[in-house]
DNA sequence: CTGAAAGCGCTTACAG
DNA sequence: CTGAAAGCGCTTACAG
């Protein structure tokens, strides 16, 4: 047993005839340019040998890694991987694979996964950066890696990069709204400022302003259930006059609730609660959270199909595309 | 903008100098083979065209794809995101690249998983597959691929192969005496035959078997929520006599509460319900799950260290390491 | 100090 | 029908 993978060559030189040969039928099959019995020799030998063709030789020689990537921040956060199944479906049926790629949400990650992304590993990405800017991407851009980028529209409409977003600031207005009528005054907002956080705070600011209404801020720390359970209970600390807590996300919120009971409260009776995301626990809590839908899973097959047609329009068109994706407001128990 | 990698024969192309030269001084920089002046003229280009050395090149001439993979049944199944974060931790800070493979428990994807394997990918893999059998994965390990089994003990102390795993079966048994501790006496599992489902319903049925009960089995066709629950309400219809169930993961248990729920029963005093995995959303259900808890970030770290320490070793040594991990049983309110 | 050469494993023109 | 040749972008001996 050799340790070394069998190779072109090695059957090559089993079957006496050149690797040329052998490229050509493990290629094509039934090529006219090899004869019917030097071809089945060479299928007997790559069969005998365990012959499967390396991909990165072939990657190399044909400038394509037949790779997509997916970057997030948080695969641990369920609606991550929601997207990346939606994402690989596609991907996958279009004969590309698929590496995902954790960057915690920190600077330094990040950076690493665009240095990486810069390495040449793969055709295209669909990520999702916190901290990553615009510019920093042109780079990459500029050297075919096709790109689609989640959670933020376009600022200028100049940008060539394809979006993929929900309108973020909208939902959180339409859920602070809902807050609204159902008679809450008090309503506090957990939020982190990166990532989709500052613009639901902004959506929330609008609603409040517009119903005249005083905001109030619950700084967290991050996007993750410990978060919001350190910063509800810092705020909870203060007795604060507020009957209803809107998060930036669902895991924030479910914090929050851990929080809220750990202080003898109930929801939705003394304190409601709102999310973002509908991940799968959301409607298991208990109360059951209420929250913003979206479909992760379309999301991700919007973005795999919108990278396979910027490599197959071969970096001939590069329209910038800025998608919107629906949302819907999920009204359950918490609030 | 030329739509292409800037290569070292672009470099050398800009400087006059050889693209050996190039590459000696970008690979090892201050090398006594190239003079001073040489070096900053290199240097200088290649920051100017925003060189960036191609991996796939280097991995080809390596022969060595300095990339993990991690192959999973359910990416969307938060215990497997849990392991795969440590898996990437300990992997990236080793200077290997991470790929996830979702087989979706399917036996064609798992096939399709192997297949891709065996093109090169990656030099080692983690791997939970529930249909491959043992046999199938001789070739990968002859040509030199590290590998490491999650989820079942080696049969034969002969194999190959290093494997990590909790003793499902133990678990299984401890978690049912548990219940029948707590005065249980109809106790019924909820499981898929597949992957560790058969491990588990056996230490069921090892507990029952010891104690004089009957063992009361519900099959589900699948891990997921959506199984849980089917299974789950098909078994009610039938108004068996049932004070507790056991499922074979969280997912299932999860799903059964939603049915145990919806024909107006009570958890824990009408039905009693206990989980294995202990995923997040265990400890935040209502009741919160009572379950089997294994740390999966440590799995995936070790993991991930068992297959550099694989590699390391250059196929020298390849000791067939079985290890077992630790597990916990946490009482909470469902059971 | 410097560059021509061979090679990683493959594919695809190009001569015979 | 068949094989020698060039090339994908790199690295590392090997001559000068």
């Amino acid at each position: 047993m050799p340790l070394r993978r069998p190779t072109q060559r090695d059957i090559a030189a089993a079957t006496g005839l050149s690797q040329t040969a052998v490229s050509l039928v493990l290629r094509h099959g039934d090529v006219p340019a090899v004869s019917a019995d030097a071809r089945a020799r060479i299928l007997k030998a790559a069969q005998r040998l365990g012959y499967v063709p390396n991909r990165i030789a072939q990657n190399l020689q044909a400038t394509r890694s037949h790779t997509l990537a997916c970057i997030v921040p948080d695969i641990t956060n369920p609606t991550y991987p929601a997207m990346v199944r939606g994402f690989q479906a596609v991907s996958q049926a279009a004969g590309y694979d698929v590496m995902i790629f954790d960057t915690d949400a920190q600077p330094e990650r990040e950076r690493q996964a665009l240095n990486w992304l810069l390495q040449g590993h793969v055709d295209g990405v669909l990520a999702s950066f916190f901290h990553i800017a615009e510019a920093e991407l042109a780079g990459l851009v500029r050297r075919g890696t096709a790109l689609v980028l989640i959670g933020r529209p376009a600022r200028k409409t100049s940008t060539q990069i394809d979006r993929l977003y929900v309108d973020n600031a909208g939902a959180a207005r339409a859920m602070t709204q809902a807050l609204i009528a159902k008679k809450h005054r008090h309503i506090a907002m957990i939020s982190h400022p990166l990532g989709p956080g500052a613009e639901r705070c902004r959506g929330y600011r609008s609603a409040m302003k517009d119903a005249g209404l005083r905001t109030i801020d619950i700084p967290a720390d991050g996007f993750v259930q410990d978060a919001g359970m350190r910063a509800m209970a810092e705020f909870l600390a203060q007795r604060p006059l507020c009957s209803a807590v809107f998060a930036a996300n669902d895991l924030l919120a479910i914090g929050a609730m851990a929080a809220i009971r750990a202080v003898g409260l109930r929801i939705p009776q003394d304190i409601a609660v709102a999310g973002f995301d509908d991940i799968p626990a959301a409607a298991l809590m208990y109360p059951a959270l209420t929250t913003v839908h979206r479909s992760e899973p379309a999301m991700g097959r919007m973005a795999a199909d919108m990278l396979i047609a910027q490599l197959d329009a071969h970096g001939a068109e590069r329209p910038g595309r800025s998608i919107e994706l629906p949302y819907q407001l999920v009204m359950r128990d918490s609030a």
